[in-house]
DNA sequence: GAATCGTGGAT
DNA sequence: TATCCAAGATT
C-alpha cells in the first residue's frame, strides 16, 4: 500500500528517521547517546534563537555557558551586565527577560526549571512556542511546538494557505521523542523545506505532503502583506571628555531599553538639529551621518561632537573611548562610535 | 489583532 | 540595492 498525501501515521516515524541521519549538531544540542539535556542550555538557546539566525547564536551562546554555565550564576549576575552582554543580539526585552526568569527560578521554583509546559509558560520571556519547545526538547513532554518554520512545513503538508495549523501539528506530534521531532522539523524547514525553492526531491516527507501533491508547495502558507517603513531622523551626540566619551542609558521601556547607548535627541520626521545636546559646548556636525535599519522604520542619525569643557557633570557616565566595546553598545551606537574613530573633531 | 521590538545573512 | 525573514514575546 503506497502513501497517500497527508498520511498522519507515517509522517512522524519517517521525519524521526530522517533526523537521526541528518541532525545538525549544534552546542545546545545534547551529544549522541545523551537521554538528557540541561534544561539551561536548551532555555537559554531558545531564547537566543526567537526571530535569530543560528548563525548568529552560535558564538553568542559558547561565550555566554563560558561566562554564566547555570540558572544560579545567572540569576546572581547584575541586571547591567547582563544587558551588555546581550548587545548586538537585537530584541532587548529578551535579555531583561532572561534574567527576571532567572530569578524568578530561584525565588520561586527552588532553584530548577519546572517541567510542565504550563508552568514554563507562567516565566518571563517564554510564550507559546518557548514554553512547548522547553518542555519536549529538555523534559521529553509531549508538546505541541509550533514556530514559524514548523508553521510553514505543517502549512505544505495539509496544503493550507493561512498558518492556523496547530490541529496539524498536534495530529503528527508522536508521544515519544516529541523534542526530537520539534527539532526535526526545524531542521527539514531549514535544510528542505525552505521558504523560496524548497528541495522536495530530497524530501523524506513528499510522499505525505499535499503541498507537494499540488505542485507547488511554496505557496503554502500564504505570504504576509509588506508593511511600510518610514523613515525617522535625529542627532547623536559624541563629547570627549580627555580619553572619555559620554555615555547614557536609555529608558527600560521602548526601543533598545535598557541599553547603554550614546546621547541623542528624539527620532522624529523632523530635521535634526543640536537643540536636544547633552551640555553646553562648542558642538560641530559631521559631513557623515548613520543610516540604521530597524524593524518597523529606518533611522538616519546626523553625527555631532565637541568636546566638554564645563564643571558640572552631564547625565549619564564617562567612558574609556579605548574601551568602548566593552560598553555593550546596540548595533546603531556601534557603527556611530566606529564613525568617530575615523572622523577628526576638531 | 495589530504594533512594537534588532540584527545580519540570503537572494 | 531592496526586500525578506529567522527556534517570538509582549502590550
Amino acid at each position: 500500500m503506497s502513501a497517500k498525501p497527508f498520511d498522519i501515521p507515517l509522517i512522524a516515524p519517517r521525519l524521526l528517521a530522517w533526523y537521526d541521519a541528518h541532525a545538525r549538531a549544534l552546542p545546545w544540542r545534547a551529544p549522541p547517546g545523551a537521554n538528557r539535556t540541561d534544561p539551561y542550555r536548551v532555555w537559554l538557546s531558545e531564547v537566543m534563537l526567537q526571530q535569530t539566525t543560528v548563525a548568529t547564536v552560535r558564538p553568542r551562546f559558547e561565550a555566554w555557558v563560558a561566562r554564566w554555565d547555570s540558572v544560579a550564576a545567572l540569576a546572581a549576575a547584575d541586571e547591567a551586565e547582563v544587558m551588555a552582554a546581550w548587545a548586538g543580539l537585537g530584541y532587548y526585552a529578551r535579555a531583561r527577560n532572561l534574567h527576571a526568569c532567572a530569578r524568578a527560578i530561584i525565588a520561586e521554583h527552588d532553584g530548577r526549571f519546572p517541567e510542565e509546559e504550563a508552568a514554563l509558560r507562567r516565566l518571563p520571556g517564554l510564550g507559546d512556542y518557548t514554553a512547548a519547545a522547553i518542555a519536549a526538547i529538555a523534559f521529553g513532554k509531549r508538546a505541541v511546538v509550533i514556530d514559524s518554520n514548523i508553521k510553514r512545513v505543517a502549512a505544505r503538508l495539509a496544503a493550507r494557505p493561512t498558518g492556523e495549523v496547530r490541529d496539524v501539528v498536534d495530529a503528527i506530534t508522536p508521544d515519544a521523542r516529541a523534542g526530537d521531532f520539534a527539532q526535526a522539523l526545524m531542521d527539514l524547514a531549514n535544510a528542505l523545506c525552505t521558504v523560496r525553492a524548497p528541495k522536495c526531491l530530497a524530501c523524506p516527507l513528499r510522499e505525505n505532503c499535499a503541498g507537494f501533491a499540488t505542485g507547488d508547495p511554496a505557496a503554502f502558507p500564504a505570504r504576509k502583506p509588506k508593511k511600510e517603513r518610514p523613515v525617522r531622523h535625529g542627532t547623536l551626540f559624541w563629547l570627549r571628555r580627555g580619553d572619555d566619551v559620554l555615555l547614557v542609558r536609555r529608558p527600560t521601556k521602548g526601543l533598545l531599553g535598557g541599553m547603554r547607548a550614546l546621547p541623542t535627541g528624539p527620532w522624529s520626521e523632523a530635521p535634526p538639529d543640536l537643540s536636544d545636546a547633552p551640555a553646553v559646548a562648542d558642538w560641530r556636525m559631521l559631513d557623515e551621518g548613520v543610516s540604521h535599519g530597524f524593524t518597523h522604520f529606518q533611522l538616519d542619525l546626523s553625527l555631532a561632537c565637541a568636546t566638554y569643557r564645563g564643571q558640572e557633570a552631564p547625565d549619564g557616565e564617562w567612558w574609556p573611548v579605548a574601551d568602548l566595546a566593552r560598553a555593550g553598545l546596540p548595533t546603531v551606537f556601534a557603527k556611530a562610535a566606529a564613525v568617530f574613530g575615523r572622523v577628526e573633531c576638531a
